[in-house]
RNA sequence: GCGUCCAUAGCUCAGUUGGUUAGAGUAGUGGUUUGUGGUACCAUUGGUCGAGGGUUCGAGCCCCUCUGGACGCCCCA
């Protein structure tokens, strides 16, 4: 074998390794939200890792881009590219010569893709969910990776607000089977866009939408200021108005015509449409009155990708609820967003369909759950049963033992080659084995085998078929 | 892309104003008379002190660069 360097074993910034512990929990997630999608009526797809650099650059913004992981080209990817951009050391130039590949930034903008490339096979209003990991070239924080999980449920060529609706009840269901208390922000782009004409900031409308956002951070003294420098003094003296949008259960019809009176009066026709979609959802789902889940019209809810154009959401945790249920205070960033975006296929040469989904943030639910410890204890258990033995006979006896145990489809297994029975079963108790089958000399005379249970310690001496019954119980 | 702090055994951490062969707990392995784990006791493996360079008679400790981590900013799940 060629000499090979040493080196310590570790990862790429921003990614990690999954025990199987692990990986049983975040199964335990992706299971619930699969079978609540399926429950709704949404079929899973797949699409490749990676896509090409056209496909996804410019549909994030500026910002996107440069988060975007770029593949490099294989072969001698320099030969082709212009000498002249080469000794100018301009990367952006550089990159759409030696890559022509990158890592998916989300699955939104694949599906938009996907959609419009096998139109002809899909049936619209197509449902679809899909659970795959992404990347982002972003510097890791706190509940923020550079390989993450997304889970999206999106609905394609449906106009229909009853799918805004629908999208708002998975929300609520995935959240509740869970356990995790949270409040789910709701919003519109076109009101936003309504506001920013009040406030003389239509034509900075994306800044408009940052400043807007930063409310809860920064206070509305420091957006007060930074919209008075957006507008030039137009729009600072708008932002009071913001608090008394806020839209709940109890206010929202008063304050509802209160607003649209306002829009009226500018003549903003997105801003009244905006407004009576976010009426339209708010009211049903009132009606549904999911207990453990609040929702309201939040209009400083502003963030989103750039390509959202109707309704948009944002689930966060219920903190108050979570001092309440769990005695305990969690810094956690949103666990969910979604949005209607009009306009994504027309990108790609589609006729004009409107798409509307959700995202769930499955590493924030994971460690949200994690720290109010709702994860069902016996998601570590696997192998149900252990069979140990003392010699060659004692483990062919087992080994057909086995065998029988297996054909009832219980999960089991045979400690593997010789070892001291104290080891053996310490492999049971690292593995949360919770019944082990000792076998020596006197249970193959016999045939009534030793049958522990690693929990109570309690041993009974059974023959297989005994054993399979109680396994089964 | 910007800022602050951090990096010693698989893991959690000690390591005195720079001074001999770098320590503990835990995990691992072996054992406590050979058929019973999760508790106890004994023994033992394991570290080019994140990587590279510099200052010094001498660096785990001081300086620089890189890599990685935590937390902010931008942005976002």
């Amino acid at each position: 074998m060629a000499e090979i360097k040493k080196i310590k074993p570790s990862l790429p910034k921003g990614t990690r390794d999954f025990l199987p512990e692990e990986v049983a929990k975040r199964n335990y997630i992706f299971d619930t939200i699969k079978k609540v999608f399926r429950k709704y009526g949404f079929q899973q797809i797949d699409t490749p890792a990676f896509e090409r650099l056209e496909t996804l650059t410019g549909k994030y913004g500026e910002e996107g881009d440069r988060l975007l992981f770029k593949i490099l080209n294989s072969g001698d990817y320099l030969k082709d590219a212009p000498e002249a951009e080469l000794q100018s050391k301009n990367s952006a130039a550089i990159t759409k010569h030696i890559s022509e590949k990158v890592l998916r930034y989300d699955l939104t903008v694949p599906l938009a893709r996907y959609v419009v490339q096998h139109q002809s096979d899909l049936t619209f209003p197509f449902k679809r969910f899909h659970i795959a990991p992404v990347w982002r070239a972003d510097r890791p924080q706190k509940g923020r990776y550079q390989e993450f999980y997304q889970c999206d449920a999106d609905i394609i060529g449906s106009t229909s607000l009853l799918n805004e609706v629908e999208l708002t009840l998975i929300y609520a269901e995935v959240f509740r089977v869970l356990g995790i208390p949270v409040y789910i922000d709701l919003s519109s782009r076109k009101f936003l866009y309504g506001f920013a004409k009040l406030c003389g900031a239509e034509n900075n409308f994306i800044e408009f939408t940052t400043i807007i956002d930063k409310e809860d951070k920064i206070g509305s003294a420091r957006v007060k200021e930074e919209l008075n420098t957006l507008t030039a003094g137009t729009g600072d003296k708008y932002i009071d108005l913001l608090p008394l949008m806020y839209m709940t259960e109890e206010n929202y019809e008063e304050r509802f015509e209160n607003i649209i009176s306002k829009f009226k009066v500018i003549d903003s026709q997105d801003g009244i449409d905006g407004l009576t979609e976010i009426q339209i959802v708010l009211e049903a789902i009132l009606k549904y009155k999911y207990p453990s889940d609040r929702i309201s019209f939040t209009p400083t809810l502003a963030r989103g990708l750039g390509y959202y154009s109707g309704i948009i959401w944002e689930v966060v945790l219920n903190k108050p609820q979570i001092l309440e249920d769990f005695n305990k205070e969690i810094e956690m960033g949103s666990l969910g967003g979604g949005g209607r975006y009009d306009n994504l296929t027309e990108m790609f040469g589609g006729r004009d369909m409107s798409g509307v989904g959700i995202s769930f943030g499955i590493e924030r639910i994971y460690d949200v759950m994690e720290e109010l410890k709702l994860f069902p204890a016996e998601l570590g258990e696997t192998t149900k049963v252990l069979f140990v033995h003392f010699d060659d006979a004692s483990e062919a006896y087992a080994f057909e033992a086995l065998q029988k145990v297996r054909a009832a489809d219980i999960a089991s297994e045979i400690y593997p080659g010789r070892r001291k029975l104290d080891k053996q079963m310490n492999y049971a108790n690292d593995k949360k084995i919770p019944f082990v089958v000792v076998i020596g000399g006197d249970e193959m005379a016999s045939g009534k085998l030793s049958f522990k249970n690693m929990a109570s310690g309690e041993q009974q001496k059974l023959n297989i078929e005994e054993i399979i019954e109680k396994l089964r119980s």
